[in-house]
DNA sequence: CGTTCACTTGAACCCCCTCAAGGATGGTGG
DNA sequence: CCACCATCCTTGAGGGGGTTCAAGTGAACG
């Protein structure tokens, strides 16, 4: 861990973010809220279930995944967070977080300390109404996920999730045919509510029909048109 | 619709909804700020999806269903909300309602003008993390479901689904074991993601075991603990 | 070069959906 | 008050999408 200084207005994806709509003025108190950044490792987990929540955090690169433990002590994964995204905002309920975020890749964290940021907020109306605006955004996206596990097949289920990942790439500056997918089969199955061996089969069948190439985890969209298709037009996921 | 004085502090919900966790004088500022009441009918709608964010809105009694509309049009219910819980979370994101709130039964709202919320919400951070830990408790719940509904089955969602609204009634000073089921079958399948049929055939088998009596949408609970044991101890839903 | 772990592929089964018909309920108008 | 109709709910039979079980392949790493 260490300081930072300017971290927001050097970052790529800080339009992303929480310091999206700032002034300037603004900005520079956002950025003496943050207090330092740090490096998650690939299996490594920023909190887990039941930890106090001290801070709320904000992807800078990598990936993670965040996942609640069912009574029976299954794991259901939530989401995958990428640059600029923000993680631990289920903990404001009850002080506590609810789930757990792994990394899946090496992934730079901002960490905001909850208490300065809420202050900061009571000061700043904009950063106050972005907080909001994302928490509502989180709800929106959990809501597309319900529609989407409730009443699609599983193959539009992967599709949808591709065709999401796609765009959150794109929006990023990334390409939004070729990238790396950083979650496991298991992984995709699990967020899907289908098994690995429904993921592969899918997978290999829009491989050999062209829609799609993929080698281990990196993932070339031949097709975005039929992938969108077979999506039925739902990008949630 | 009528003006509404002391509507938070006679309110029997109100240490569930908005105003929990207020003093006094701040409580009297909040009930200046919620304008108005409203009542709506049976299948009356509250919002619609792209209905501009204008206020939030917290059910004082009845049943409200809140759902989106997939691309294929769809509806995917979200969830049901009781007596308390707040309604127009979603829209914070884009300024736009992203699902539609439908009355289920003769239900009483409150509406909180958004704006007079948000201005307050500056001035008092009590009610500004109240708000915040509301949303968080959404997003909670929605995670809940998510993971109810990518790995459960059918008997289990049911149950979950039953437990968690006797849960609810309790909460509300109502029997949690004898209570009025406000929603369709229809919107129970919906919600749970299969069929009615199914949700129909699973009821009947409960009855025929002697767990519930169920006749129209009058629901006893005869053995809660044997419910909870099919649910698998998770209380989502 | 062997071990491990992730992924792929195949075969059989089953839970739940689909399709279909019949029964109950509640509101409406004569 | 009853007939009528629309809607909701129940029940049955059959089929299919996806899971489960099982084995094999491939790549990474010591």
């Amino acid at each position: 861990m260490e300081r930072v200084r300017q971290a927001c207005r050097s970052c790529s994806v800080s339009q992303l973010c929480l310091p999206a709509g700032l002034e300037a003025s603004e900005l520079d108190r956002l950025e003496s809220a943050l207090e330092k950044k740090m490096t998650l490792h690939r299996g490594e987990s920023l909190y887990t279930v039941g930890d106090p929540l001290e801070s709320l955090f904000a992807v800078r690169s990598g990936c993670m995944k965040t996942s609640v433990l069912g009574s029976d002590g299954v794991e259901q994964i939530i989401g995958f967070a990428l640059p600029g995204e923000l993680l631990g905002l289920d903990a404001l309920s009850v002080e506590r977080h609810q789930c757990t975020a792994v990394a899946l890749d090496t992934t730079a964290i901002c960490v905001l300390p909850f208490a300065r940021i809420e202050d900061l907020a009571a000061e700043l109306p904009s950063l106050n109404r972005q907080l909001l605006r994302i928490m509502g955004s989180e709800i929106s996206r959990e809501q597309d996920l319900l529609s989407l596990l409730a009443n699609k097949r599983a193959s539009e289920r992967l599709a949808s999730f591709l065709d999401n990942l796609s765009k959150r790439f794109s929006d990023r500056g990334y390409s939004g045919r070729d990238f790396r997918l950083y979650m496991s089969r298991q992984e995709m199955a699990n967020y899907l509510g289908m098994t690995i061996e429904t993921v592969s089969r899918t997978l290999s069948a829009w491989q050999r029909e062209g829609l799609i190439h993929i080698e281990s985890k990196a993932l070339s969209i031949l097709d975005p048109e039929g992938l969108r298709a077979i999506a039925g037009n739902c990008v949630a996921g």
